[in-house]
DNA sequence: CTAGTTGCAAAGAGTTTGCATGGCG
DNA sequence: CGCCATGCAAACTCTTTGCAACTAG
């Protein structure tokens, strides 16, 4: 579907893979490149552009309306759970181990199939626990 | 906050204790309520009501922008992680042994401090995965 | 009686879409 | 030069809110 390489989707791209570990929404990723002056919309078809193209990942955030993406650069995304931080907004992977342990079992004793790439668990990162 | 208690305010609640494995959007509920001809503002006005009151618990469903409601009558509702299938939309609850050692394996882990009530988990129930 | 609750319609947030213009290849 | 992408504004969806009418206690 994306056939041209424009200045605009250039810069979003750019943007996430410059904030690899964090969540973005649309309206934050408009104002974080404000001075390049992308509309909303654009910014809004890019995002699902991106996402069809499995460049980004959408996902939600708890208390919140909008939708949120993450930059998807790393193999390892794609094979392990999500820890999103209620406070600062950054992602942090669960250990591939863990998160492999957690699915066979929940398998076995739930019979219920975890799907990692949809699946965010939320929390308090170690950072954020400190600062009050 | 809820001091008195209407045939409206009955009704949703009733319309939770009945299904209490089921996630459901305030258009949902208002669908499903009909014939009791309830408002859209009023089915709102009593979710966050009924949020507050912590009779249901507001989650959110992978590829939807609505916020979703499932009813919190048991126990075991707060002391573990929740699985949400995909297809069918049902709740189902980790074993509380499972969760509590999730959480506290992660903490020690990643030092990420998962809270279970925000949490779920999404993949494919037992069920679902049987009939394509 | 009177304060909480409802219904309606209007306002708000977030997101999508139609259409003319602009720019990549 | 042709088609895709952009910008703008309007439309849409989900949710909240103001206000007058209604009702539980």
């Amino acid at each position: 579907m994306t056939k041209y390489s424009t200045d605009q989707r250039k810069k979003i791209l750019n943007f996430f893979s410059t904030h690899p570990h964090e969540i973005f929404s649309a309206r934050q990723i408009f104002d974080m490149l404000d001075d390049s002056h992308i509309s909303i919309s654009t910014i809004y078809r890019n995002l699902s552009e991106l996402e069809k193209a499995g460049k980004i990942t959408r996902c939600n955030k708890a208390g919140t309306r909008e939708a949120f993406f993450k930059y998807t650069h790393l193999e390892e995304c794609k094979h392990c759970i999500h820890l999103s931080c209620k406070k600062c907004g950054k992602i942090f992977h669960m250990d591939k181990a863990q998160s492999d342990d957690l699915i066979s079992k929940t398998a076995q004793n739930e019979q219920f199939f975890i799907e990692q790439t949809d699946s965010v668990l939320y929390g308090v990162c170690g950072n954020c626990q400190h600062c009050k």
